[in-house]
DNA sequence: TTGAAAGCGGTACCAA
DNA sequence: TTGGTACCGCTTTCAA
């Protein structure tokens, strides 16, 4: 059932029963309600390709994630984060397309994604530090919000983030007040935005303490489970091993948390570890000590207002750039468990 | 740039470079030559939604995502399955494009999607045992897939699956050879297909033991990692505690662990824990002992091979229903703690 | 308040 | 081998 067997049925012409679905003024309230109804008995949808080849708008937005051979993991948060995304497109009547790039050659993708005119918008996911994206986005004149900042890009532009410095900084302060000295950090790739503040929380932490970190007990690379396991272990085996564990996934606190068990440590009595995870309160009272930099909730309302951010902006592109900033909602510092021995 | 720009520039006819571009034979090598060159300098790229009006085909495929207020949660491995699919598409030159949708009100949805024309097939996630959007696909002539399968279903569809019953009853014979008599099972949500198998297979095996399951070792519910804890906490507080937990996903198996760990037993020795988890090769020596019924490059694998049966199904409809049984990568057997105490 | 007709950016048939 | 033109299904301007 198109538009043209819909208007031939009801005997008007194509024009008005467009005009009277789509709400415009001029249509007669008696006209408007039989249309209404002819296309509601006759289950009418309007061609959504038809229609944004006439309108120039394409109602839907583009979710870009990047994928190298080297790093083809997906975050596990991803998920949570869509879910989000899409709970705001589908309200607004918006759809999502998902778009993997190999992030060898992501600039001919931008510009295809522009010509092709499948979507208003896109959302940059796992931005770098120095996102050549951002600089790319803004010349090609297609809409777009960062999942995330890069701390290299001096050019304006709309982003959400969490506040990583700070809630890593908040961590390493609590694990010092408890006495630990030997803090490691086991982090993700720190060309990623996001890893690399962490870090500069965990180590301007450490400076005003005093403090210098011990390259020993810090790693970077992509988050996976054997990641940590691999990490504690050796880290464990050393001379003078780590008391607490800074971890920055929760698939990689798995790791941890395996190495420590089978070091024969216990955890919140031997050894504290920390990590960025799902939102359990009932950690509150165990022997870890959670540290959430986003929490999967979170993480899904991140995705709705990001999206409503980019709505906002493809409604109003004068409107300028977005930012805001999500504290990350820490539970620290609840341990039950006895102090944990210090270095 | 489009089209119509582009052939002015080179001084031809749309429709000659039109031709030029799609390989269709009857252009001069010449001719074509110039045409790819002057649209790879000029940066052109067709426009998808003019391109699909035209063609009748969309070149995108539909994932649908049912999401009901009750249980919102997104599964983690969805963001492995979307990655394998993706890239799939990607080579194929297919969009994916991602629906979330209240499950109260599918029907329409499905309706909508089939008329708006923006994708040519869907893909069905997560499939409960009387999934009725099957037989309603089938009527509206849409193309689809179902990664799972819907037992109470018995019309002919295409779908792939893990073989989560054969799995499930091969970690409880090996639960069983080990000597354990009580086990838990900590399933998902048996409306849900997948969990209906796995409890089979965890039945079955019990039954050919000559056991018989107790109804207060069995428990089903959404997989967070709060319900494995409560669950194995409530488990372990019983006069006759499971010896065995036998766990529908990796999160929940971290609850479980930390009941486990809180209630003073160590795993392995006092307690096996065998759970659907990552490609851990480093467990194959530890004191868990895991069981894969889907690891997560297999399913980053299940997606490519499910968006390969859609592309197929897509290009050649006659080619019948196609269907493929993944059997799941077990390892088991493999603990060196010593044997777990008996019931 | 309604309708005719010209696009939107391509494809594909038919004629040259 | 090339070009003219109708058409895909909708919106929107202009005229009635």
């Amino acid at each position: 059932m198109n538009l043209k067997e819909l208007s031939r049925h009801l005997n008007l012409s194509q024009t008005t029963v467009s005009r009277a679905l789509n709400g415009y003024p001029e249509v007669s309230e008696k006209t408007r309600k039989r249309v209404r109804e002819a296309a509601e008995a006759l289950n009418y949808s309007p061609n959504a390709r038809a229609k944004s080849l006439a309108t120039g708008r394409a109602h839907a937005i583009g979710h870009v994630i990047p994928i190298s051979t080297k790093h083809e993991m997906v975050n596990p948060i991803f998920g949570d984060f869509v879910a989000g995304a899409g709970d705001t497109y589908a309200r607004a009547g918006y759809e999502m397309v998902l778009s993997l790039v190999d992030d060898s050659r992501e600039e001919d993708l931008y510009r295809q994604i522009r010509a092709r005119g499948n979507v208003d918008g896109v959302v940059i996911h796992g931005p770098r530090m120095a996102e050549d994206r951002i600089p790319l986005l803004s010349e090609l004149q297609l809409p777009f919000v960062v999942h995330g900042r890069a701390s290299e890009v001096n050019t304006p532009y709309s982003w959400l983030d969490t506040n990583n410095t700070r809630a890593f900084a908040r961590a390493t302060r609590f694990l010092l007040d408890l006495g630990h000295r030997r803090i490691a950090l086991i982090n993700g790739l720190e060309h990623m935005d996001f890893a690399f503040r962490r870090r500069e929380g965990f180590l301007s932490t450490l400076r005003e303490a005093g403090l210098t970190a011990d390259p020993a007990l810090m790693r970077s690379s992509e988050m996976t489970e054997i990641y940590g396991y691999r990490s504690a272990r050796d880290m464990l085996a050393h001379d003078t091993p780590p008391t607490a564990f800074l971890v920055a996934s929760m698939i990689t606190a798995l790791g941890v948390r395996r190495a420590v068990h089978e070091a024969g440590l216990e955890m919140g009595r031997d050894v504290s570890v920390i990590t960025h995870d799902d939102d359990l309160s009932y950690l509150k009272n165990g022997h870890d000590v959670p540290i959430f930099t986003a929490t999967r909730s979170s993480v899904r309302d991140a995705g709705a207002r990001l999206a409503e951010m980019l709505l906002d902006l493809i409604r109003d592109p004068g409107c300028g750039p977005l930012t805001e900033l999500m504290e990350a909602e820490l539970i620290i510092g609840s341990s039950t468990g006895p102090a944990p021995t210090k270095a």
